[in-house]
RNA sequence: GCGGACGUGGCUCAGUGGUAGAGCAUCACCUUGCCAAGGUGAGGGUCGCGGGUUCGAAUCCCGUCGUCCGCUCCA
């Protein structure tokens, strides 16, 4: 993370955040998780809107990563694991950060990048080394004794390499292909922090993707690409975007080289997700640790070798957030000011919002005919309270796309009013063709 | 975990020792009929939680939980 927003928009970005995080509880999308006993620190639960948002994310991801493709197969892994397979992963031995205060000036350091003397202040003054394991443990079954410990899966990852060999034997594929898989993943993080963007609790969309070793480099180059793209296929705009290359000193230990898809935060630029080429590092630990054979025979060649491994990790939390920050937006209609959250049609909580012009009875039937000729197709809301110059408000302001209004003309002429969030367009549609006219709105961004 | 700031109805806040307030939001009825905030009424707070001082605590003290900013983190 690098902070360079300059200290003078410091009052724009605190707004920023302010507006979304309170956006987000006063809308339903995202709320502190058991606020009613007053709260429990980095767990947040998602609310009704947040819930649609959040599954849109991952359904997005999916579908771009492996319904639009036939190199790349499904899969969903248990979160409970046994110390074995994080003891082959390296997360036991490379997940603990040594960390010492000091006593003087309370300074908090990681043991192994200080040499005994504190970098802030100089004294020698310092605490015992604990050891801050981030993964979180627990007991599997009735006797919490040594036997029984288990973890929290840190990653989704290990459940790919763990499951290699039975991808290969039950799906035809070979390299180059991939497994994806989008879950929770838990860390015991020492400061979570920035809403829902460090959590204990996160949701991971994670894809394996398994290459011969001599075409690392291109297929790493080629995920870069394809993520960025991404992005912003979904509407994050590109100057908000960029790819950041990792030295090699800050590469974690699975990796021989790492670039982050970052977007620009209020706080700065900060990561959405690695891409790491992972080598054979896996496969070959599992493989030693375990006993079986994680190997590729190449029938055409005869040749039998160990796959490369370029994982493309997204945090599906972060990423949800970084969309409702880039589509927040404040802009004026007629000369009143109004909140519009411009979502990409696919992520939109509420993708069309069936309003009848008014309460009175007679329009019931027919808005709610409507409604049901739309909801098998999109997320739909039914909205009759208050004016309808409000309702849209209330729409924009959740990023629903469009608004179809059922009116009194609608009884004779079976025609609706199709608004448009972005323009305040109206346009008047046949019932007969409302569904073929949203979805073509919808292929058109 | 350490240091600093903070914690009053769903949201934004006023209230600094003497019987809990406003605006917005929500609900009901009316009004309106294509771009918010018109009328009438209603619900909702043991002032984060626990303890202490006091005749009396939202207000003072201690602890705790939570939030934000910094240190470390890397999806």
């Amino acid at each position: 993370m690098t902070a360079d927003v300059p200290s003078e928009d410091r009052e724009l970005r605190d707004d920023l955040m302010e507006k979304v995080v309170n956006l987000s509880k006063r809308r339903g999308l995202i709320f502190p998780s058991a606020e009613i006993y007053g709260g429990f620190r980095s767990t947040y639960d998602y609310g009704p809107l947040g819930v649609n948002l959040l599954r849109n994310v991952k359904n997005a991801w999916w579908r771009s990563m492996v319904q639009l493709r036939d190199d790349v197969v499904g899969l969903d892994a248990a979160i409970l694991s046994p110390p074995a397979v994080w003891e082959a992963s390296g997360h036991l031995a490379n997940f603990t950060d040594p960390l010492v205060d000091c006593r003087n000036c309370h300074e908090r350091w990681r043991a192994d990048k200080i040499d005994g003397t504190c970098p802030n202040c100089g004294s020698h003054d310092l605490t015992e080394a604990r050891a801050f394991n981030l993964m979180f443990e627990t007991h599997a079954g009735p006797v919490a004794d040594e036997g029984a410990v288990a973890y929290l899966r840190p990653e989704t990852a290990q459940g790919m390499f763990v499951n290699f060999a039975n991808v290969l034997n039950t799906t035809r594929k070979k390299p180059p292909f991939g497994i994806a898989q989008v879950g929770k993943s838990f860390r015991n993080e020492i400061t979570p922090q920035n809403f829902v963007f460090r959590t204990r609790e996160f949701e991971q969309m994670e894809m394996e993707y398994f290459v011969p070793p001599a075409d690392s480099a291109k297929w790493f180059e080629y995920w870069l690409d394809e993520r960025l793209r991404w992005y912003g296929e979904l509407g994050i705009p590109a100057e908000k975007l960029r790819l950041r290359h990792h030295a090699p000193e800050e590469l974690a230990h699975y990796s021989t080289g790492t670039a982050d898809v970052e977007f620009l935060f209020p706080w700065g630029w900060d990561e959405l997700e690695g891409i790491a080429q992972r080598g054979d590092f896996d496969l070959q630990a599992h493989a030693r640790a375990s006993g079986t054979r994680l190997e590729y025979f190449d029938q055409a060649s005869g040749e039998r070798y160990v796959p490369h491994v370029i994982e493309p990790a997204a945090g599906a939390t972060r990423t949800m957030m970084a969309f409702l920050l880039a589509a927040y937006d404040e802009d004026q209609v007629g000369g009143e000011p109004r909140t519009v959250l411009r979502f990409h049609w696919r992520l939109a909580p509420t993708q069309v919002a069936v309003l009848p012009l008014s309460r009175k009875e007679t329009l019931e039937p027919l808005a709610r005919e409507v409604l049901a000729l739309l909801q098998p197709h999109f997320m739909c809301d039914y909205d009759t309270t208050q004016s309808i110059g409000r309702r849209y408000r209330r729409q924009d302001e959740v990023g629903t796309p469009w608004c179809v209004t059922v009116d009194f003309d609608s009884l004779e002429d079976r025609a609706v009013t199709v608004r448009d969030r972005d323009t305040t367009d109206q346009d008047r549609v046949p019932i007969a063709d409302l569904l073929g006219a949203l979805q073509a709105r919808a292929s058109e961004r």
